[in-house]
DNA sequence: CAGAATCCCGGAGGATACTG
DNA sequence: CAGTATCCTCCGGGATTCTG
């Protein structure tokens, strides 16, 4: 995303979590590490390459962290930082009001299949 | 934004928030009802087409309402509805984590000036 | 398995001019 | 004042191939 210009928190923190994938990828390492493959599996849309550059993002702004264990063949853990269990909370507001923002349209859904003749 | 793959909630919540502007604006209103230029104002970085747009989208998200008031020149005031207060808390959040991160990062320049030597 | 390297595209976002 | 209308740029993101 391009640089901020006020300097303004808000805008600061969506520079680092605004674009599609970040706060996902955080969303399922605060249940615990997962290595490259599992986020995979976890976000189907995501391409590898996104996902590489993101999680690259993240560790260069030391929210996670990117553990190597020297088997064959090789096995890359990520996981939170210290400072990126400041997300937690960030991610638990942000999934609440995805829950309840679904729950809203699925009801919207709801009244329209009720009355078909208000669809314009 | 591109569409959700999975139906998960914070996937869900980033598509429509995850732009550069939209928790930005939402921010703003959170103190009170706001006028086309007054935002232009506050966000001195946005064009008046991605301001149009991102209001635009989250008016027909029900999060944010239009109020037309009709003198010469027109005034427009945009204000959070219901559903959108229940952006505050996400605001807050997201408002308490980037100045800590902000915060963090000043930290880190103050220290590099304090010994440059250890800049690569 | 966990990427790196390349090539590519659409759309988010920007700049400018015009208007009721 | 509060927008439209156009045109344009750039980069977020995708698809594919290759590798230690």
């Amino acid at each position: 995303m391009k640089k901020t210009v006020t300097g303004c928190s808000v805008e600061e923190a969506m520079h680092l979590l605004g674009g599609r994938w970040r706060l996902l990828i955080v969303s399922y390492l605060v249940d615990g590490p997962q290595r490259f493959n599992g986020l995979r599996r976890l976000m189907p849309g995501i391409s590898q390459r996104m996902l590489t550059l993101d999680l690259r993002a993240l560790e260069e702004a030391g929210l996670i962290r990117r553990t190597v264990y020297p088997t064959v063949p090789v096995k890359v853990e990520y996981s939170l930082t210290e400072d990126g269990r400041r997300l937690e909370k960030v991610v638990a507001v942000v999934k609440e009001f995805g829950l309840w923002l679904k729950d809203r349209d699925a009801q919207k859904v709801e009244e329209r299949e009720a009355s078909p003749e208000l669809v314009i």
